[in-house]
DNA sequence: CAGTTCGTGGGACATGCGTCCCATGACGAG
DNA sequence: CTCGTCATGGGACGCATGTCCCACGAACTG
């Protein structure tokens, strides 16, 4: 039987806890937007917080980099007179997002990196974060939503988030070689590819047997996962 | 200037040292086979020798675990009676390179993982290993080859290699959730995309500046990097 | 006000990484 | 054979991660 550990937060005296929790995570998150990887006695002593109460909150400095990952608050990556033409509109939003990547690299691949020592089965899942793309590209390509099903239309918006994130950047950049530009110009490119073939072979619907994978959080919209807001990181 | 630090295994009584490394090599790469991440000093110990020495050979564990990730020695990926059609033949390949990953993917993941954790701009960027794919892809494009330029012609098989490597599949099952196998398929598909769309548009040349990331070798050829054989781990 | 609860801090411990210094012993040159 | 070079081994150190135990002190309870 699962044991379902109930966080440390939960229980009497709650607010002061959340209070010390909150104030760990800003100062955690404060270092890794200054572009540092903070040492979990680094990140305590800026909360002026020991070390041994940073660990009851979070199990591993793992656990407290990717509560501290700093959210992207933009609700849309559209411009201010967005085009009607899908492949235009995924064209603003795809150089929008690859713009933000390249200008916050260094974090983007810390939470990478992050996201991947889970090596084996860890003990504990860790939650992976959803950021926005998913909501991003699904809608610049409202158009033609109607033109698929909600399975095939959610399977394409994953296939062009996957072309372009920080992980196909970061293989396009240091195995392949390319400049960060001519990653960002491919990336772009193969987006068009994909919502182009899109229209005229949907991509393949998932298996019935639904998701198998560790998904990152409970969804019954197949595509508007709502990620957590910049302040709130507690699930 | 640079300073270009000259490997240990330079200098007189070479053929012992070349042993030695041989041994280390071959004993880390029986560990990771076995599905572990061992520790620098399982890894020596397993070679009997001390940690000391290992520690001579290579600065760090990741640089060792690098040497002795194992490469698939498939000189190819197409079936035994490919196809002529391009479409056909690159639908072979990532159907057999996919079910490659999949079955070593703990080792994919680690390697993976060991080549993002050059986080920021480390010692010694440690030349990332190039697997086979890209000449797998080439090959199975071999048809369509002459409808582009050179340099058309690898962006497509690198934007292909993107799509459809440990990175992609990672992202598909870790965060949106895919099962392994939908993960999979929504592979496929995309390499057909974009294989597709660059008979119609094809991809960007790349700039004239060349490359401004971290290359993992030199190279004259756009295409056929020839990857070190699984033996001969010394560059 | 007295007693219990509970968040916190401090210190110790074990492990792993990476570095340094020094001893040992095998190899090769004279 | 002898001496010096050189690969190796052993042990120590500093640092970070993660765990554990115990004491302090503030807040809640009666």
């Amino acid at each position: 039987m699962k044991v379902m550990s109930t966080p440390y937060e939960t229980g009497g005296r709650s607010a002061q806890k959340a209070r010390t929790r909150d104030a760990l995570v800003a100062a955690a998150r404060d270092l890794v937007a200054a572009g540092v990887t903070p040492t979990v006695e680094d990140a305590a002593a800026a909360a002026s917080i020991s070390r041994t109460t940073a660990y009851r909150y979070f199990p591993s400095k793992r656990a407290l980099l990717l509560a501290a990952h700093p959210e992207i608050a933009a609700a849309s990556m559209l411009p201010a007179d967005p085009p009607h033409d899908p492949a235009a509109r995924l064209d603003a939003v795809v150089a929008n997002f690859t713009a933000m990547i390249l200008d916050t690299e260094a974090q983007q691949r810390t939470m990478l990196r992050l996201s991947l020592e889970a090596d084996a089965a860890e003990r504990d899942p860790l939650p992976l974060r959803q950021g926005r793309a998913i909501a991003w590209i699904a809608e610049a390509l409202d158009g033609v939503r109607g033109d698929l099903s909600d399975q095939q239309f959610r399977q394409l918006v994953l296939s062009i988030r996957a072309t372009i994130g920080i992980e196909a950047i970061a293989w396009l950049v240091d195995v392949a070689g390319l400049s960060r530009n001519d990653a960002a110009a491919l990336t772009r490119w193969s987006a068009q590819a994909l919502l182009h073939r899109a229209t005229t072979t949907p991509p393949p619907a998932p298996s019935r047997s639904g998701r198998k994978g560790r998904p990152s959080r409970a969804t019954s919209d197949p595509i508007s996962n709502t990620p957590a807001e910049p302040g709130s990181t507690r699930p």
